[in-house]
Formats: C-alpha cells, sequence, structure tokens
DNA sequence: GTCTATATTGGGATAGAC
DNA sequence: GTCTATCCCAATATAGAC
C-alpha cells in the first residue's frame, strides 16, 4: 500500500463518492462516519486524515454530486440542444431517477439542507443556479424562454422528484411524473 | 394538577402541537424527546404514557399538522371559490410560510419522511391527495383545471417552499416566489 | 495513511416514587 | 400522569501503534 500523494487522493475520491450515495439518500443524520468508510472498503478511524468533521464531508460530497448529477452529462456532440433537452427532461422525471440513479441533491436533499450550515446552504444554491443556466442555455438556442419560466419548471421538477420518492403507490407517482413532464415540456418550448 | 381524562388529553394535545412545530421546521433526527416535552412544558419521563415511541409521535404529528396548514383553512362565506383560492395560493407562496408560519408538512418534510416508516408515508401521501382535492373542488367552481394541471402546480409549489427554505438570498427567493405565482394562477383557471 | 482501541457525549427508553 | 434517576446503545472524535 503506497504512501503517496496520489493513494491519498485516490482515497479521498472513494470516500466523496461514497459519501454521495449515502448522503443524497438517507441524509445528514442518518448516515455515520463508519458506514461511510465501510462503504468504500476503508475503517472510521481513517476518515480524520481527510476531513475535520461530518459537515465537511457533508458539504463536500454536496459538491462532488453536483458534478455527477443528470443535468451535468455532456451532451454529444451529434444531438442537438432541443432534443438533448428532453432527453435530460426524460430521465430526471424517471423511475430510475427517483429509485435512486445519478441522483440530484437538489430533490434529494431539499429538506435537509436547510438544517446544514451556512456554507452548505451556498453549496446548494449555487448547484440550483447551475442547473437553472444550464437549461437557459440549451433552451435559448430554439425558443424564447425566460428566467422566470425556467425557474417555475426547476421548482416543479425538483418538488415532483422529492414528493414521488416519499410515495409508495406506483400510479401516484406515474400520475406525477407525466403530468410534471407534459407541463415542463410546453414550458420549456416544447419538447 | 387533576388527574381526569380530560387533563391527560389536553397533555397530550399540547404534545401534539409541540412535536408539530419541532418535526416540521427540524425533521424526525434533530427533535429530541426532551426538547418535544420541555416546549410544551413537561418532563421526558411523561411522554411515554402518551406515545410509545419517536416514530409514532411524529406520524401522527403529521396528521395533526395536516389539520393546521394554510390550505386547510376554512373558507369564510362571503368570498367566491375563485378569490379564496388566490389568497390561499398567496400565502403559500409567502415569505412567512417559508420562515414557518403555519407550515406545510408536505414542503417542510418532503425528504424527511422518505426515511420514516411505511404508515407516516401514507400519511404523507393522504395529506398531498387532500391538497390536491381542495384545489380541485375550489377551481371546479369556475374553471376547467385537469387533475394533471394540479398535480403540476402543487409539484412546483411545494418545491418552491422547498427550495427557498434552503436558499438564503433573499433577491432569489423572491424570484422563485413570484415565478411560481405567477404561472400557478395562470395554470388555475387565471388567478 | 490506516488501523485498533477508547474516551465521551447525546439521546431513546425504562423503573419506580409520588 | 408526571416526576427523577438510570440504563444502554449509537455515534463522533481522539490516541497511539504500525
Amino acid at each position: 500500500m503506497p504512501l503517496t500523494k496520489e493513494h491519498k487522493k485516490e482515497s479521498k475520491q472513494k470516500i466523496l463518492k461514497s459519501a454521495f450515495q449515502l448522503f443524497t439518500i438517507k441524509g445528514f443524520k442518518l448516515v455515520t462516519i463508519d458506514m461511510l468508510m465501510t462503504n468504500c472498503g476503508l475503517t472510521r478511524g481513517a476518515f480524520y486524515s481527510h476531513f475535520t468533521s461530518k459537515s465537511e464531508v457533508y458539504n463536500e460530497s454536496l459538491k462532488y454530486a453536483a458534478t455527477e448529477t443528470i443535468l451535468t452529462q455532456l451532451k454529444p456532440k451529434n444531438i442537438t440542444d432541443k432534443s438533448w433537452l428532453t432527453l435530460l427532461l426524460d430521465g430526471y422525471l424517471s423511475l430510475d431517477h427517483i429509485n435512486g440513479i445519478r441522483p440530484c441533491p437538489l430533490a434529494f436533499l431539499a429538506t435537509d439542507v436547510v438544517n446544514r450550515n451556512n456554507e452548505t446552504k451556498d453549496t446548494y444554491a449555487t448547484i440550483f443556479d447551475g442547473m437553472n443556466n444550464a437549461i437557459m442555455t440549451y433552451t435559448q438556442k430554439y425558443s424564447l424562454c425566460t428566467k422566470e419560466d425556467i425557474l417555475a419548471v426547476t421548482s416543479m421538477i425538483i418538488g415532483a422528484v422529492a414528493i414521488c420518492r416519499t410515495i409508495k403507490d406506483p400510479k401516484s407517482i406515474s400520475n406525477i411524473l407525466k403530468a410534471c413532464r407534459l407541463e415542463a415540456g410546453r414550458k420549456l418550448g416544447g419538447i
């Protein structure tokens, strides 16, 4: 086991990835340092040579999550902005997303971040801005979408995903996803 | 201190009210039985003669909250369904609501309920249905709103409130609230 | 840098007096 | 029914060996 800087960096990345998975799904309080480390093949004690506290790793994992969410995927070159946005929207309002595939922290941690520190709230706000800007960039190419339109859409799809995660009945979930998908498509210039 | 049934019932109501306030704002894990009881002038030990566990009181407080939220207020007789819905919508998407006045558990506890038991999830689903039905009843009187329209609106306003609670910048909050208020008004037959 | 203890706190739940 | 006192487990964080 090499004691190099690369090795340390690699470990830290593993911890962050593990933290991202666990925190987004279970929230701050229900994740223990032990889970976090066991989940990536390390032990509890080793945690503190990478982070100073649980709050710190939560915040950093949120930043990490921002780069891993559905909407931050890079657009393939052989596809138009319009149809790419369609794909992203379909993915966001999908059962896979509800079930935790590439979870968006904005939806999964909406009420969890309220009780964290200010730094974490700022991170959340930054990710939210990023989401709105990303959609803005895509829609600009083919439609006249206002910032207000996009805020209404992002609030709706984040809300829909958050609600669907708490509801068990498949029919209800499907109804919510469909209704919001339709409405979002209309608002974003007919997609 | 009378040991009557009325007294017990009164205490239980006080605990529920206290639980509703604390849980909706802080979530399950961050509220302790001690807080709960101190907050209504009792001690920790007394808790267990009313409830068997923290999970139980959480679930019951959610039911209690459902009767205390903005949307469950009774409509005054001298007002039309349309203008009443306008008032409710204004209240829901207001700073007061964000700041915890008559908080709606659907928005405040959206991601908190995910990690609770099935009974609690069912309670959440029931409250969500109630919200949609309430709006449906009001809109029916003056417009042709579909169930899908209403699902899109409720997802949006719940999402907006959840997001605004985590964001600090007043200007951003105001933008989100305004954008969603406008859009909700459009969808609900021009209010 | 990672491990195995261990110190220490917080908080859910119970026992028993009144 | 409410109180005080207590048990007990879970989990954060630290100490020290390797």
